[in-house]
DNA sequence: AAATAAAATGATATCGCTAACAATTCTTGT
DNA sequence: ACAAGAATTGTTAGCGATATCATTTTATTT
């Protein structure tokens, strides 16, 4: 079977007996083409395999096939995770990443986005938690009137699509967990103030107690900052105490890990002596010993969903769509592993 | 000022007063064209801002203008800092990358390499460590005669460009330092023995103790595993020695991390009691405390040389190539932090 | 210096698609 | 049932570059 050149947009024409016109109609599903024809058409593309030329389209069209991704560098496993699954979702639509640092620099940051936006075109953009509160970068946005979608934001909900998981619902859970478990002398390590997602989880931690009727001393919960130090801190204080936790919610891996380390400084064997959940499910929870029972955040699955919406071109007049369409929560997952045992 | 529309080929061939096929010609560095009507397009290109569409050099053109990547993921850190990086290269190359996951299953693997010539049709192709030393990879990759670079490959150096840091003597110089430093009794922690960076960085350490002298005890060097846990076995070995090294250099700084943990276990200060040193300057050097004195290894330059030459097109015909100009060597740096000190 | 070969340059026809408008068919009100 | 308007479909002309081949210029040989 010799291998067949691909085909192009006037085959599937012919083979439909439509126009290409119609073809390319039916392959950007932007304007309205009757039932019968969208069905010759399909047809036609999936007999022939065709799959547009996008360097054909980009020269014609006037999209740019290109999506933009503002990141910022706190978390290099979030955003390497976001990006290789965003990059492979980019190829089954035939887009291109292009990806852009922004740092504590906020006014060079803005004349970066100013120039991906005015040199590169891009069709879209997605903003990585935390640029995606960062309001001169969303004020940009808006007034350069690109579609943009936030992943995890904390604010101005209103203002765009986003895409989320149920922070709140995971500490409520997580910490559940620990209390089937039979532990009631559960800690906390809340993250970043900075951070929604530090409040939503620590909320979620303190009425899971709560809807359980244990209370727990103030000692009990320590002001993390998402960083191995400050959860060394702040572990190091709990594990001191006279009446200590018997398992402690750190808000994520990195601070769970350092939780690890002071109990072994404290001579304590996890989880036999103490049980230790994170959250994220980083490199960080199967690196460290015991690996960590945590909370997986769906951020393959956050970067599929904010390509597809983006190449949908469902948001492209924001203003049509009713802002409660806006918000995209996906499902998270406990990962049980070594960390955490039932007393 | 009004905002000029981007030039176009045209205009800067009316500009120098030449035909569009000359200014094509400059613009991709192929044929020869004379010296004088170089310079003229040059200055016609640089005074209207010129960078050529790419959409419309594809389309008419035979280059793709993508790049694929390779990876297996193994340390996500080094794959997100070379695709940040790469990225960022590509866009000012009018590039793009598409990334591929290799995994275990080598034959599933094949088949998307194919895949990733074959439909995406790329221009190049860079492979990431370990995917540069597979052969089926390699083969499959000479046979479809498509140019690739890979990035510190370990067999087979004469089968295509490489890009690489002297392995050898970043483990020759980190063990002087420590020599420097007052340190004799120093351990090693060799890394995966399936990637040949272990072989030579450990080589390193030991042509460091030879050329000053130094005997150290056959304890002094364990096998590990480029993991956690394997550094974690290994650091508790040497750590129980009687006679126990004063500074240990592990070959990366997953395992030198797992040296900290076992000296905060056995009581021992670092560096005060014990100087670790590790490999990579990776997410973790600067996450357990104290942060790691380290070797910093070229990733983002490595990423940007790859993308360079395979647009350059210089190895386009590789058989065309002394193959002693395959080698490329980056410069790594010693980083000294907290956790390495003199005696 | 004429003849020939080699190198540099230019003219033209695409590449595969979509924008913009023209033509056709289908609704619908009267 | 017929005209006016709405919805669908088709026609044509590029988008901005390169491939190919034709032409001109320059270098080399005798």
């Amino acid at each position: 079977m010799a291998k067949a050149k691909r085909a192009r947009i006037q085959d599937v024409a012919e083979k439909a007996g439509v126009s290409t016109m119609t073809v390319s109609r039916v392959m950007s599903k932007d304007t309205k083409v009757s039932a019968a024809k969208t069905a010759l058409v399909m047809a036609a593309v999936k007999a022939l395999n065709y799959r547009p030329n996008v360097a054909a389209r980009r020269l014609a069209g006037s999209q740019s096939f290109l999506i933009g991704l503002l990141y910022f560098d706190l978390d290099t496993s979030y955003v390497s995770k976001f990006l290789l699954r965003g990059l492979k979702s980019c190829r089954a639509t035939g887009h291109h990443l292009v990806a852009d640092e922004i740092d504590d620099d906020i006014e060079k940051s803005i004349v970066a986005v100013k120039e991906l936006i005015e040199v590169t075109q891009v069709d879209g953009i997605i903003l990585l938690p935390p640029v995606c509160d960062i309001p001169e970068v969303l004020s940009t946005l808006k007034e350069a009137n690109i579609p943009f979608v936030r992943i995890a934001p904390d604010s101005q909900l209103n203002l765009s699509p986003y895409i989320c998981m149920d922070d709140y619902q995971a500490g409520f859970d997580i910490t559940e967990l620990l209390i089937k478990q039979g532990h009631s002398k559960i800690g906390h390590i809340i993250g970043n103030p900075n951070q929604g997602a530090s409040r939503l989880r620590y909320q979620g931690y303190l009425d899971a107690l709560r809807s359980n009727q244990i209370n727990v001393p103030p000692d009990y919960i320590e002001q993390g900052m998402f960083t191995y130090n400050s959860g060394l801190d702040a572990a190091k204080k709990m594990l001191a105490l006279k009446d200590k936790p018997t398992a402690i919610f750190a808000a994520n891996d990195e601070m769970a890990a350092a939780v690890i380390s002071a109990a072994q400084m404290n001579q304590l064997i996890v989880p036999d002596q103490l049980t230790v959940v994170g959250f994220d499910d980083g490199h960080l929870a199967t690196t460290v010993t015991p690996h960590l029972t945590t909370v997986r955040q769906p951020i393959q699955e956050m970067a599929a969903l904010a390509i597809e919406l983006l190449a949908s071109k469902k948001f492209t007049d924001i203003s049509k769509v009713p802002s409660r369409e806006f918000r995209h929560v996906l499902d998270f997952e406990i990962v049980e592993r070594e960390s955490s045992q039932g007393l």
